[in-house]
DNA sequence: GCGATCAGGT
DNA sequence: CACACCTGATCGC
């Protein structure tokens, strides 16, 4: 987001204020130890793994957003030079740890910027999620939301993580006497990772960088860089190649490997067909000796000499396409854009949500307030209750450094429609991609 | 020499 | 196919 003021996991000169969603790299470019452009909000979490992943950041600079409480941010406008008042929020995203959303509200209208967000159905977050935007939005219009759309397609389908890290464990315990290379990366997966430790009762191998990670988030029992004391490690993903599981299988003895998150189920290409659907969510695969390359094992009857297996689960934290569908039929935006920029247009939002957002949703939402308010049978909800509440305030006056205020607002049906005219204007000058 | 950015790979 | 992230080349300072 860009708004001239404010941006989101962008990291260029020009903004008076800087959000950070999570710590992956892909979010962060431009982000280094050395940046100081102005001050960085994000989570509590965030804020704790930034040293780690930025030596030498000035951490004078950050703001701890506190998840699920207002605050609010006082801007200059750059064309009128006058003050400019925003509240924002933060949503967990479920996408890896310290992962947020930011909900922003000001004169301008009402934005929601998702980063990387995971919306399982019945899961505590999503259903604390859901109260929280519900409670957050009332019957106010959402102008526009940046939306994490990695799988905004229907082709796009699979279990929840709690399924795939069982799928994940039944794999490990079908080898009681192999070794096991997981792959993940710098930061996310530690659900799995605890979850597989936890049903083995076993210790995990992780890199020593990974290690000081893990204590950071809180994790001291289950990691261990000692490769005596466990048959499972978790390696980088750029390690897990055909060469390294085979000279595993060679020197250590058999060894398998777990890949959680390929993608084994379907492929939608270009033209809107599919590829390679499977059904099951998991693919063993065998890494062939001589050419380096992997082929894919048809059955299980498939084992060919000694060659190193592998699997990939599709164990995913980006939202499939029912779960964003959910998401957007939650929140009816006026305006959407992907934040994801794909070659292929097969994850456009609008082609597939374009019925769910546009102006008309404006209407639909004062709808949804009437009905409210019918319910109610009392005419004070026409106005919105002050948003500050004790839990903010506590946690406000004990920072004296975060420069973060809270206040309530009132926001009357006058100011409403005018966001509502604006949102108008918007959706018919926009395009998906930005 | 360093950082930012991009291409190409796993 | 996608993700996150590596390496290496290039550009600008």
């Amino acid at each position: 987001m860009e708004s001239g003021m404010i941006s989101v996991d962008r990291w260029a000169a020009g903004s008076q204020a800087y959000f950070l969603t999570h710590l992956h790299a892909d979010h962060t470019a431009g982000l280094s130890g050395a940046w100081r452009r102005g001050p960085l909000f994000c989570s509590r979490l965030t804020a704790k793994l930034i040293p780690c992943k930025f030596p030498g950041f000035d951490v004078s600079l950050l703001r701890i957003v506190e998840i699920g409480t207002w605050h609010s941010l006082s801007l200059t406008s750059p064309s009128s030079r006058s003050s400019v008042e925003f509240v924002f929020k933060a949503i967990d995203a479920q996408h890896c740890p310290g992962s947020v959303m930011y909900l922003f509200r000001g004169e301008s209208g009402c934005t929601l910027h998702t980063g990387d967000f995971r919306w399982e159905s019945n899961s505590l977050g999503t259903e604390n999620g859901r109260a929280v935007l519900i409670d957050a939005l009332k019957d106010q219009t959402l102008d526009t939301l940046y939306l994490d759309n990695t799988y905004c397609n229907p082709q796009y389908s699979f279990p929840s993580r709690e399924v795939a890290s069982k799928q994940i464990v039944d794999i490990i315990m079908s080898h009681p006497n192999d070794e096991v290379v997981i792959a993940i990366d710098s930061l996310g997966k530690e659900d799995l990772l605890l979850y597989i430790s936890q049903a083995l009762s076993m210790k995990i191998w992780v890199w020593p960088e990974r290690l000081q990670i893990m204590h950071l988030l809180g994790f001291h029992e289950n990691f261990t860089t000692q490769t005596s004391l466990t048959r499972i490690r978790a390696i980088p993903r750029y390690s897990f190649k055909t060469d390294t599981l085979n000279k595993l299988n060679e020197f250590r003895g058999p060894t398998i490997g777990i890949m959680p998150s390929g993608m084994p189920w379907a492929v939608a290409r270009k033209d809107g067909n599919t590829v390679g659907a499977s059904a099951s969510h998991v693919n063993e695969k065998e890494c062939s000796k001589n050419t380096g390359s992997c082929s894919e094992i048809q059955g299980l009857g498939g084992n060919s000499g000694n060659a190193t297996k592998y699997y990939e689960v599709h164990y995913s934290d980006h939202s499939c396409y029912s779960e964003i569908q959910e998401f957007i039929e939650l929140l009816r935006p006026v305006n959407i854009k992907g934040i994801v920029s794909s070659r292929s247009c097969c994850i456009n939002p609008r082609y597939y949500f374009g019925h769910l957002c546009g102006p008309e949703q404006a209407l639909w939402r004062v709808q949804q307030k009437l009905d409210y308010e019918e319910d109610l049978r009392r005419a004070e909800v026409a106005e919105i209750k002050p948003i500050a509440d004790g839990v903010s305030h506590v946690s406000g006056r004990k920072r004296k450094n975060d420069h973060m205020k809270f206040f309530g607002i009132r926001i009357s049906r006058v100011s409403l429609l005018g966001r509502l005219s604006r949102g108008a204007r918007i959706t018919s000058t926009e395009s998906c991609s930005e």
